[in-house]
DNA sequence: AACTTTGTTAACCAAATGGTTAAACTATAT
DNA sequence: ATATAGTTTAACCATTTGGTTAACAAAGTT
């Protein structure tokens, strides 16, 4: 076996490959942009991973493994749903500050090739919402919350913590706000998205 | 003047290009694709809009004359935001079954180029949050809300009608629904966000 | 040391793509 | 009917882009 150098040529086109997928997608990055980047020679990439798609798939797939125990921790976790949602609505904004691309990545090339997404419901590990349902349902019987369906619950928690970060160009530019006013207000929701969605879904 | 068929072939190029550019993206389509399904030549594109970019320009500023309105319609009105949020979420469901892939569109490419709104925001006629504030602080002020930024909770108005479309095959495949029952969640909704929204606004 | 396998590079290639051009066509004005 | 100005077309062009190749370099194997 040989290996030239020290480093791990293949790790460093994914990891360059990731930045320029994950900024510009499928369609707008280009191989060549990818291989000046990992400061290699654009034949590795087709040496390592055959080609544009492959990489891409590479990429996204990697991206959707970081993204997919973020939901778990909502989904399977035991705890009562007023205390998942105070800790998802905090934890996810701190995960969006490390990988701040990924979920708009995601959406977006989800929404060019619908399909991709069956691949990765094969997976075992892929997030399911029967425990969350099954919670809800059982907090709603007890009376602990309003009458409302486990997904419409699970759309409204991921719109409200997803969306400021997918349309935060519209949003800026609507609410009127710069870089770091928009920023505090992000902040600002890290405690205030779990009391709105409390409040709405509590009885009492 | 010399006009050869009675179709304005400006207008087929337009609406072609629309189709093209709000399925596929600045960055994944064609000129050659936008020809065919306008049937026309090639060479017209350039004729009438110069370059891509100025065709995709005039597809993009068209989508957000369409969309300003919708949101001109709860930050402008004089109603009671209990009303304007009732209104607004019910008629920006209708807005979507028309055009569907506007919102999409554009959030996606204002990613890709986030100066493209300050172009936008000079427009005189962009929406503007300003009355909305007033309202909602006002509103606060006689104890008919519970105290909410205006921004925050036109943030959250915007995230639970926007990102059930924005993200509907992630959705999809986390609420194992498929298109039939996704769909139906979606109906539901255009009653049960407002619902959702005012419960967890307002006092008593 | 010779041989083999793996890794790397520069040069190259074919197809796709945005854009141009020159000639042809059509309707209108003179 | 002829000139004129706007409209349309087919062919063409330059560049970009994903992908390949052949030669070469490094390390392990014998």
């Amino acid at each position: 076996m040989a290996r030239k150098k020290d480093e791990n040529t293949e790790a460093l086109i994914l990891e360059a490959a990731k930045t320029v997928f994950q900024a510009k997608g499928m369609d707008g990055a280009r191989m060549q942009e990818i291989a000046d980047k990992a400061g290699i020679n654009k034949a590795m990439l087709h040496y390592y991973y055959r080609n544009k798609q492959l990489l891409f798939e590479a990429v996204f797939t990697h991206a959707f493994s970081l993204l997919a125990p973020q939901l778990k921790a909502i989904l399977n976790d035991d705890s009562p749903i007023e205390e998942k949602v105070r800790n998802f609505t905090s934890d996810y904004i701190s995960f969006i500050i490390d990988y701040p691309y990924i979920p708009n990545f995601i959406i977006q090339e989800l929404n060019r090739n619908p399909d991709f997404i069956l691949k990765l419901k094969d997976n075992p590990s892929f997030p399911n919402i029967d425990k969350f349902k099954k919670q809800v349902d059982e907090e709603v019987k007890q009376g602990i919350l309003r009458p409302i369906r486990a997904e419409q619950l699970f759309i409204n928690i991921m719109a409200l913590n997803v969306l400021p970060f997918v349309a935060k160009p519209l949003l800026k530019a609507f609410t009127n706000t710069g870089e770091e006013a928009y920023h505090q207000l992000l902040e600002a929701r890290k405690t205030e998205v779990a009391d709105f969605i409390i409040h709405s879904i509590k009885t009492s």
